[in-house]
DNA sequence: GCATATGCTGTTTTT
DNA sequence: CAGCATATGC
């Protein structure tokens, strides 16, 4: 029974075979992670201790979830992995929601509104309570509130501890929205991840038969959880307390969507009684990379102490490119690429170039397409997010939820039907005068005073809805939307208009229709259009895994999380780009974070590249050369030309200066001053009153040390106190 | 009701 | 620059 353990390190199968009671291990980049995931369930389910259905494992992302499913099955091998509970902490909730939601007074149809929808849903809230975008922007208002729920802060809660105006503003609109999701029959993204949570509190018999069933319960990228997921993780174990996570504190990048570092951080202190395993035996990259992803991530205060130790020898030095500006960088690249593929024999698929925003990735998609490298762009518009496939989606999702308004306005006149915006209005008012939905509105349209010529259209729209839906009640995913398609002629019309662009889309409606006929295959039950949707609905573009294609991958650096390339570019390694704006000393540590999953993504080489101008928003903008580069150990780092940067006589600190001007011809065309970064005496002192681009207008506390390290407490109006480095507030004395 | 112009705003995005 | 939301004209 323990001979397949004999694949692990010492602390791979202490960690595995550490069964009951909380466990947690900390394993960095390319220590074997997922491995030890999968032996353990392999381990519990070989030696009895649990059978596959009380084996419950979250992840983050579908990808990782099916990657571990496919190893757990070959593993057990006689397939006894059925059963098994695989799957994103979204997809899984979801799951359990459909259940039991009605204890809340929600359908088991509900809709899931993906941000789209919901920032939809919020700026109508915003209309109804007369709060203007341009007092609180839309987004800073989806932000408070997504933030809010994923720390499971109800809006009563919020409303009672809002404290500054925005927050004030945001108490109101969260409360609204959150009837408005209510009316909608509707979950967002966030919901999903909360309502258990709700559930858990107000039907304790709910949440005891899932501690029954879930045995032994395991957590992947454990410092990517947020304070809902913990908590979920804290009560679905509570009984049996099989709590097993595994994470890296050095790869938490995602604490901007609610994740919370100390959720890691504190295990210990959470569950005292937990063994904590630490993997650091590295088997993907060189020991120079290694030596450079250490010596960056020690600069990060807030960590757990760990180095990875490498199992391979030392490699190639990294190679630091200097280019004049993103074009010249690209060029490199490019060049780059073509040279050691052909002088180290490397296909196209060991190349990796990662990029910081999806803005840089223009330039370079645009220079592999020049010099004929096949390339594939990781992670741009989804393909669920394209208008034709959200039109196409919505009309499913009506089917099985009518409340759902969203789905229903997009739908109502696409294909056109006459039905524009007034008819709508008065659709509403007699919704509202009469207490019905929108549907119901329409479907009872001769009551109200309406233009005979909107009756007829609402009536072919409603029939319209009531065939489909007669159909939805037996046939397949397959056949619905056939029909769908048949009866409202989308594909027809598109194929008509015959531009590249609409044909594209018909292309991407047959991809639909043809993804929507293996669902139907694999599922031939009767009510899978709910499941088809929440497929959809959680399927995200990063789940698509690389394919047999040879091509070079392009991808931000979060997107990279988890992946490995030989070779791996890291671009547009400049002040403020990368580290990305960051006023506050923590989110240049996330930053940080982010910098040390890039590296430790490669097994061969790495390449850094930082150029000295960079168009920002269309305006040319002087760069500086990131802190991240200086921070490698300089005797590992090399010119193109193959100079050694330790030996390299710098006629310019490294950390601060500006690109000597006159040095290059190329003057960025009508040339705006770059954001002066000069360490210059900031002018701040105690008392100051300054103000802040984000954080608008504040009062200095106190101010600590002096040139680039300067930081500053302020307590802003608005925004609470804050510290602040001052190289990269910005701020503005008043 | 629909098509086209203008003006504004923005950085990363597992679900 | 580009994508989006609103405003305007037909």
């Amino acid at each position: 029974m323990t001979d397949f353990l004999l694949d692990l390190n010492d602390v791979q199968r202490q960690a595995v075979r550490a069964t009951e009671g909380p466990v947690m291990v900390l394993a960095g980049a390319g220590s074997g992670k997922t491995r030890v995931i999968t032996y353990r369930i392999a381990w519990l389910i070989k030696n009895g201790y649990a059978s596959a259905k009380n084996i419950l494992a979250l992840t983050f992302t579908n990808k990782a979830a099916g990657e571990m499913r496919h190893r757990v099955d070959v593993l057990l091998q006689q397939g006894s992995a059925g059963g098994l509970w695989i799957g994103t902490f979204h997809s899984i909730f979801a799951r359990l929601l459909r259940n039991d939601i009605h204890l809340l007074g929600y359908d088991r149809n509900f809709s899931i509104f993906d941000a789209d929808d919901s920032k939809s849903l919020i700026r109508q809230s915003m209309g109804e309570l007369n709060i203007s975008p341009d007092s609180v922007p839309l987004n800073t208002l989806q932000g408070i509130i997504s933030r809010a729920k994923n720390s499971f802060i109800l809006p009563e809660e919020f409303r009672r501890s809002a404290g500054d105006y925005n927050q004030q503003i945001a108490a109101k609109v969260y409360d609204l929205y959150t009837r408005k999701l209510r009316e909608n029959n509707a979950l967002d993204f966030d919901d999903l991840l909360i309502k258990p949570l709700e559930l858990f509190r107000e039907h304790p018999m709910v949440l005891e038969a899932l501690q029954d069933t879930f045995r032994y319960l395991l957590i992947d990228e454990y410092q990517d959880t947020n304070k809902a997921q913990y908590l979920a993780a804290k009560m679905l174990s509570a009984k049996h307390r099989n709590i097993f996570v595994v994470g890296d504190d050095a790869q938490s990048i995602y604490s901007w969507r609610g994740a919370d570092i100390s959720n890691i951080l504190n295990f210990q202190d959470d569950y005292t009684d937990a063994l904590t395993f630490k993997l650091v035996e590295n088997y993907r990259s060189t020991g120079t990379i290694l030596q450079a992803a250490n010596s960056v991530i020690r600069n990060n205060l807030r960590q757990i102490k760990k180095e990875l130790v490498s199992h391979r020898s030392a490699g190639d030095p990294l190679t630091l490119i200097e280019a004049r500006n993103e074009r010249h960088e690209a060029e490199k690249i490019g060049e780059y690429i073509h040279s050691i593929r052909i002088e180290k024999g490397y296909e196209f698929r060991s190349f990796a170039v990662f990029y910081r925003t999806n803005a840089q990735s223009r330039v370079l998609e645009d220079l592999m397409r020049q010099n004929r490298i096949p390339y594939k762009i990781f992670g741009s518009v989804s393909f669920y997010k394209r208008k034709e496939i959200k039109d196409a989606v919505a009309y499913l999702r009506f089917l099985l939820n009518d409340r759902d308004s969203e789905s229903l306005l997009r739908i109502i006149n696409f294909p056109p039907r006459k039905i524009g915006e007034t008819s709508i209005g008065k659709l509403r008012e007699f919704a509202e005068a009469e207490g019905i939905t929108l549907y119901e509105a329409i479907t009872r349209a001769d009551e109200g005073q309406f233009q005979s010529r909107l009756v007829n259209s609402l009536k072919g729209f409603s029939s319209l809805i009531e065939a489909l839906r007669l159909l939805a009640e037996t046939g397949t995913v397959y056949a619905v939307l056939t029909e769908l398609f048949s009866l409202t002629s989308i594909p027809l019309l598109l194929k008509e208009e015959n531009t590249a662009e609409s044909l594209a889309r018909h292309e991407n409606l047959q991809e639909l229709l043809s993804m929507a006929r293996d669902f139907s295959d694999n599922n031939p039950d009767q009510g899978s259009l709910g499941d088809f949707l929440e497929t959809i609905s959680l399927a995200s573009n990063y789940d698509e895994s690389q394919d047999s294609d040879n091509y070079v991958s392009l991808m931000t650096v979060h997107a990279s999380k988890g992946l490995e390339f030989p070779v791996v570019f890291i671009t547009g390694l400049e002040e403020r780009l990368f580290p990305l704006n960051c006023y506050e000393p923590e989110q240049l540590e996330e930053e940080r974070r982010l910098f040390y999953v890039a590296m430790t993504r490669a097994q061969e080489k790495i390449f850094l590249s930082w150029a000295q101008t960079r168009y920002l928003y269309g305006q040319p903008q002087y760069c500086l050369k990131s802190m991240f580069i200086s921070e490698i150990d300089s005797s590992i780092v090399k010119t193109e030309s193959g100079t050694v940067l330790a030996d390299r006589k710098e006629r310019q600190g490294t950390r601060n200066a500006v690109p000597e001007s006159g040095g290059y011809r190329q003057r960025p065309a009508g040339a705006v001053s770059a954001p002066s970064q000069k360490p210059r005496e900031s002018g701040l002192r105690e008392g100051s009153t300054v103000h802040h681009a984000v954080f608008g207008q504040g009062t200095v506390l106190d101010v600590q040390g002096r040139g680039a390290g300067q930081k500053a407490l302020i307590r802003f109006r608005n925004a609470g106190e804050k510290t602040l480095m001052v190289q990269y507030a910005n701020l503005r004395v008043l």
